[in-house]
DNA sequence: ATTAGCCGACCATCTGGTCGGTAGTACAGA
DNA sequence: TCTGTACTACCGACCAGATGGTCGGCTAAT
């Protein structure tokens, strides 16, 4: 095979993508012989491009943290320039992203392979403060940006506890809380 | 020994609690060993009362969704007749629970176990269902009831990206979560 | 000739779980 | 009250299988 560049960065984001679908079915405990069939590899070419089990995990982390944020970018309407235009965008990369065939989102399999990996949970910490960054100046008020985000965050995690998603609540929440970027979701009932 | 009842379910219940613990600390993947060192027992004596490694960690599941409804329940304030009493006591459970020092919340706690083990999804669903049921009697707007859920459930996620919890920030947003229950929540920032 | 991607064989270690045994309690009968 | 029997909580030793990781080697592009 050839040393060109090309093949490493192939092979690594297919690895990468095999592990991030056996984690999400499987939990954070898959062994490596399981996401190396699956990425169509060997156990021993897996850890020729990740070292270790514990960098590969790391790996996976931080590529979830980055193909969000990525997600989140283009999710952003050109065309939008109100306030809160970034949060609105957060929340639909969030929701369709919960919408595929991925039962858990990637914010579920983070959390369940941070326990064990130790560095994952500085990469957590460090996007978490960049959102919190990027959010503040999207000119919504604070309180609302918290309420709105933390509630995104959590329909993702109830996508956990209620099984199979269902797509009618899925779609009410989203309208719901794209509404209140807009100023709109003072409900007074 | 004596086959005395008390002693079988303080047995169990020292062995829940060490399960509880060491899962929250080193995830899902935790070895029985473990449990059972944490727990002053041999491995011998935790598959005696728990005939295997699913059944603990379904156990624990459920014991985990008991221990929260109860958390709830005890957290209704007595005095409280007004609409959205119920759910106020359930942000008041989280957000207490989120103080004290284990790091990971039962929630996320669950969601890590939830993928090996076969029965979890059920109890979660089943859970899930059962506190929806109880929000529509409780005389909130159900979009209401559902933004503050959601995001008191985002918040117990926070705490895990945000590492070590920010105790400003998590009393901000429960007082926060607590004041949209009266109805004051009509944010028009 | 060198280098890099990738593999199969292999290994020490750890895993969940079984098995036979021990000790202490409860209770029956004398 | 003493004795024997049944039962149960619990343990140590053990096992078959899986695990993460190493090593030497093969192949093909440079």
């Amino acid at each position: 095979m050839p040393p060109r560049e090309r093949d490493t960065a192939r092979t690594r984001r297919t690895v990468l993508d095999a592990a991030a679908r056996t984690v999400a079915k499987q939990g954070a405990g898959v062994s490596l012989d399981v996401i190396a069939r699956e990425a169509g590899v060997s156990k021993s070419g897996l850890l020729h491009h990740f070292r270790s089990r514990d960098q590969l995990l790391l790996a996976l982390a931080q590529d979830q943290v980055d193909t969000f944020a990525a997600e989140v970018r283009a999710a952003v309407d050109p065309a939008d320039h109100a306030a809160g235009r970034l949060v609105r965008a957060y929340v639909k990369a969030i929701f369709d992203s919960l919408g595929d065939d991925t039962a858990i989102s990637e914010h579920l399999l983070l959390s369940a392979a941070l326990s064990t990996v130790p560095g994952v949970a500085e990469i957590l910490q460090r996007d978490a403060r960049q959102w919190e960054a990027a959010f503040t100046s999207d000119g919504l008020h604070p309180d609302r940006v918290l309420i709105i985000t933390k509630a995104a965050d959590g329909a993702s995690l109830a996508t956990l506890y209620e099984g199979g998603s269902n797509p009618a609540a899925l779609e009410r929440t989203r309208e719901l809380l794209l509404s209140m970027t807009r100023g709109e979701g003072s409900f007074t009932g």
